[in-house]
DNA sequence: AAGTGGTCTAGACCACATA
DNA sequence: ATGTGGTCTAGACCACTTA
């Protein structure tokens, strides 16, 4: 029953004390929390009450509901850990690339599908790849299966002068990927950076990634330059924070 | 006026159409929506229906909510960048830590509470810093601000062996913080590494770091090794990602 | 005082999952 | 067929902000 004269709401009374229940091992994950009508005689209020309460649960990530079974408990994920050595040359010396090296490592069966694209440089574009606005690019946009579940989005940027006459503006680059056809081309890559952010998913990108309410998602942004530390290529990866984390080491300086 | 014939909830129809004016720049940032009763009128349907889809638009980050004045389109927050340079050698020379380095560099003004306690190593901990569990730790909860927000939780993990004796069991570690105190007990840093994630806050983090809702948290745990490659700390810091990206730049290999 | 969002009720009917 | 959540209504009263 809720406590009326606390001044606390009471569906946040009724999410509380559901969110210690959980806490405390009472509901395990995986299961079933009461049905709604239930927890409108355990807590005395109306449903529109309860289900304001379960919604914050939702929001929160702590449970999943399912339509037509039931409220549960949501299970911890496994973490899929992503190392800097995803990009190493001995990586794409081996398969296609950086994202089918990590599915290889894991055990899954990974498919990509691409779109090439051309489209003149934004400003945000123009910044990281240090060019002109406006200047032409070559884009792929990729959307990344593992075993069938969309894992990762990734929209990748070139200047096109880099791109003409290469496989990287063919859908299929071959093996070792995009990086390995620019060096290939003469051009080295001499360094990587990684801007990583989150945020909540937009509307597209839940139907995309298939993402469960009260998940939000992990952004990189990720440029490679050339040995002389020219901008050779962008991208701007998206994935669900539920399923990943990022991995960085560094010597001490 | 919503389409009751297509199958898709009200409350859906009106957020979109919200969201798209939004995104059109018909409200732009920080401007107010018209209020809930205004949106009954509009679109023909009851209350409840409307606060669901403005409901919507706030778990999504879009826009935010104030009592007793209305619906304002969320204008973006300027993003402190964290590269990893904050956790130099120099940095450490010039000033306090990490995070007071950033600051001053940023011209925030800093302050950080800090709690010191002593705890046995659990399974997570016991893994990062390659002890058994139940081995006993120093630990350093600290709340950090700048300009008084709260900006950033960080509880911090050391073997009590290690920290016998130094001002790292102190609440005030001195200039260069807990890393300085480690290298002059002999304990020179090797090398670091950062595992980062993200997450729906829980209730106390919101309170803590005063997040507007539908603001995810970047989660890292940052470990620091020995020359010979021994944990020394381990770190879990928890940001709002609203303010914050992580840089990370290193050599292609 | 007037306008805004915050909370809550008591229902109704629909759609999905399972036996 | 039954139980589950999904959607929606038409109110009511409260709390905060602003003028």
């Amino acid at each position: 029953m809720v406590d009326r004269t606390s001044g606390v709401p009471a569906f946040r009374q009724v999410a509380a004390d559901l969110r210690r229940k959980i806490d405390a091992g009472e509901y395990a994950p995986g299961a079933k929390l009461p049905s709604e009508r239930e927890l409108i005689e355990t807590y005395g209020v109306s449903r529109p009450t309860v289900r304001e309460a379960v919604n914050l649960l939702r929001s929160e990530g702590v449970v999943d509901v399912e339509h037509g079974r039931g409220v549960f408990v949501r299970p911890p994920s496994n973490i899929h850990r992503l190392a800097r050595a995803r990009l190493s040359r001995d990586a794409r010396g081996r398969n296609e690339g950086a994202f089918l090296a990590e599915a290889k490592a894991t055990g899954f069966s990974a498919s990509s599908n691409v779109k090439v694209r051309f489209e003149r440089a934004d400003e945000r574009a123009a910044e990281f790849l240090r060019l002109d606005v406006g200047t032409e690019l070559t884009v792929r946009d990729r959307v990344m299966r593992a075993d069938g579940l969309v894992a990762q989005l990734a929209v990748s940027r070139l200047p096109r002068e880099l791109t003409r006459g290469t496989a990287i503006e063919k859908v299929a680059t071959g093996d070792g990927g995009t990086y390995a056809r620019l060096e290939e081309a003469g051009h080295v890559i001499g360094s990587f950076a990684e801007h990583v952010g989150a945020r909540m998913p937009t509307p597209d990108e839940v139907t995309l990634l298939q993402l469960a309410v009260g998940v939000p998602v992990l952004t990189i942004t990720r440029v490679a330059y050339g040995t002389e530390g020219r901008p050779l290529e962008m991208n701007d990866i998206v994935l669900p924070a539920s399923l990943y984390q990022l991995s960085y080491e560094w010597p001490a300086d």
